[in-house]
RNA sequence: GCGCCUGUAGCUCAGUGGAUAGAGCGUUCGGCUCCGGACCGAAAGGCCACAAGUUCGAUCCUUGUCAGGCGCGCCA
């Protein structure tokens, strides 16, 4: 039994109530001073005809603490409980010292599978800032949802269907050549489509021209799909090299040219289930008064970007049986998604609860949108160079000995953008700033790595964790307290992160945490003569280690055991 | 025009139907003969956008107003 039910046993037998009820009325107070749990008896004091001080005074008098609590006050109309210390202390640490890595773990998952479309990148364009939230937020949720116990399917969703794929070998055609574009890569692809808009405004028969190759993709044209599928390629190596400093991998790389032999099924499906209707020449769904109706084939019936996601989400149901499908999108597609998931609903599916849209803020440039064209701008890998450039130069400066110092430099740079990003509610949006970006000070990656080091270093020094039982009682002091709460609140935190979608509550926890051991380490010297008191604190420092290192796993964040 | 989202310290953001609304950055002051100073302590800084309502109690719930962002058929 938790420590909750426990006291609200003793509250509802006290004040003869149902224990349930005080349950729910049982509250975390605002400051670790005030103890562990409170009952504010301020609804209590209409029934029971009393001022809510005076019945807290009466249950601190009648209530019969459990074995847990060492004692009651009542203060204010509250009646606050303070849990014996060494008894938190303990069950605290030692469910971290017992389970290691897999602390914070939980079986919720267990033989269900969750799909996640994240990072789903667009061929021929390089990855920039823009796409930094999907790839990472979807990466977190990945591992945090392993983390549950689910299977889960990374699904890179690519964006490799279109017209302006028709233009782009338009355009190589004609002014383009093999040579240019393995030198150039990306840029000169992207430099290839600029020119042929600029020409074709001069020029309108490109257009046709472009249409023309678009066309030939479609019908599998030899020729055409050599040139998309080479295009194809140089687009995925270049983001593999993003892929891999951030250590992500994906199950499938199934993008919207994946579904365009399946898209006939759900436009018959959708036929014969009486659900498409014509308006203007084009065939829609309609999906209730409170939404514009779905488009779904356009006028000269070419299909849209709707019907594919719909075509993806039917397969991903047959393919993986999905308990949980996400789709880790900007906000700007709210409505899709609602649509989507509601033409779902009216197909028949009741496994459109299932879906679920992650949708996170819009990305500006300094106070700007960005924008490709005008250079407006910040490339992934120059962010991730530079923060990583910026690591080695801290690296240098203050330990010039350490080695590997450009492992360390990568995971600190990198650590940092990744937890950056992953610091606030997903809804804000972002405004880039490179000072910002590369700011190291204060709640970012490296304070919480620097600590989770200096935890590595005390252990190497102090011989390591202790390896039996030690006197938890040892830890009474109010920050040995602090930090054992916040280890305890880890795993609830990890299940809250997962059902939220919202990582950044395991970032902030990690923060929380540092600056806990920080105090804990200032009021305290962890090595000292009395080995039990020693064996005491390098237990706690170790449990610290653990879970910042565990939290960081989940974030898709290093922590180095040195810096 | 309609819909959704956001509004909390100078800046970036947490937060909760309840006790004194928190953190980082920035500013000011202070701290290594000592286990890692990429650290720590302290101070200053708030009409929780505004107004009504519900409630014993609202920054939180409801409604309205204002400001900003996004979206609203043949792009993705």
């Amino acid at each position: 039994m938790s420590y909750r039910d426990e006291i609200a046993q003793a509250v509802a037998a006290a004040a003869q109530l149902p224990a349930a009820e005080v349950a729910a009325m049982l509250e975390t107070p605002p400051s670790q001073e005030m103890g562990d749990f409170a009952l504010p008896c301020f609804k209590l004091a209409k029934t029971l005809r009393k001022a809510p001080p005076m019945i807290a005074d009466m249950l601190k008098e009648s209530v019969t603490l459990p074995p847990a609590v060492e004692r009651v006050e009542s203060v204010k109309g509250y009646l606050n409980f303070y849990l014996h210390r060494a008894q938190q202390v303990r069950d605290a640490l030692a469910p971290v010292r017992a389970l290691g890595e897999a602390y914070g773990h939980s079986q919720e998952g267990q033989g269900r599978t969750v799909c996640i479309d994240y990072s789903s990148i667009n061929i021929a364009k390089r990855f920039h800032i823009g796409h930094l939230s999907t790839t990472v937020l979807g990466h977190a949720l990945a591992r945090i949802y392993t983390a549950m116990g689910y299977k889960v399917v990374s699904i890179n969703h690519l964006g490799d269907w279109g017209t302006q794929f028709g233009k782009m070998i338009c355009a190589y055609k004609k002014w383009g050549n093999r040579q240019m574009i393995e030198e150039g890569g990306i840029q000169a692809m992207t430099e290839l489509y600029v020119r042929f808009d600029q020409e074709a405004q001069k020029d309108e028969t490109l257009l046709d021209e472009g249409r023309a190759w678009f066309k030939r993709i479609e019908d599998q044209d030899p020729e055409a799909m050599e040139i998309f599928t080479w295009f194809k390629e140089i687009t995925l190596k270049d983001a593999m090299r993003v892929y891999d400093m951030l250590g992500i991998t994906f199950d499938s790389y199934a993008g919207e040219s994946f579904y365009i032999d399946k898209m006939g099924r759900v436009i018959d499906e959708l036929t014969a289930k009486g659900l498409l209707r014509d308006s203007d020449g084009a065939k829609v769904v309609d999906v209730g008064e409170d939404m514009p109706p779905y488009l779904i084939l356009k006028k000269d019936g070419a299909t849209l970007y709707a019907t594919r996601d719909l075509a993806a989400a039917l397969y991903r149901k047959d393919t993986y049986d999905f308990a949980k499908c996400l789709y880790v999108v900007a906000y700007q597609q709210n409505l899709h998604f609602r649509q989507l998931f509601k033409v779902i609903e009216l197909m028949g599916y009741p496994w459109y609860k299932d879906m679920e849209h992650i949708s996170y803020g819009m990305v500006s440039y300094e106070g700007q949108t960005l924008a490709t064209r005008k250079g407006h701008v910040v490339y992934l890998d120059d962010l991730l160079a530079r923060a990583v450039e910026k690591a080695a130069a801290i690296i240098q400066e203050k330990n010039p000995d350490l080695p590997n110092k450009e492992q360390v430099a990568r995971q600190v740079g990198i650590g940092s953008v990744v937890f950056t990003t992953l610091f606030n509610s997903r809804i804000k949006d972002i405004d880039f700033w490179w000072d910002r970006a590369l700011n190291f000070d204060g709640e970012t990656a490296p304070y919480v790595q620097y600590c989770h080091a200096r935890c590595c270093s005390l252990l190497r020094k102090g011989g390591g964790a202790p390896a039996g039982e030690v006197d938890y009682s040892l830890l009474d002091d109010e920050s040995s307290l602090a930090v054992a709460k916040l280890i305890a609140s880890f795993p609830e935190t990890v299940t809250d992160a997962c059902h939220r979608g919202e990582p950044f509550l395991i970032t902030r926890l990690s923060v929380a945490l540092a600056q806990a051991f920080n105090r804990f380490y200032l009021d305290n010297r962890i090595l000292v003569e009395d080995p039990a008191v020693t064996a005491a604190r390098l237990a706690l420092t170790d449990a610290v280690r653990q879970v910042l290192r565990n939290a960081l796993y989940l974030l898709g964040v290093e922590a180095p055991e040195a810096m």
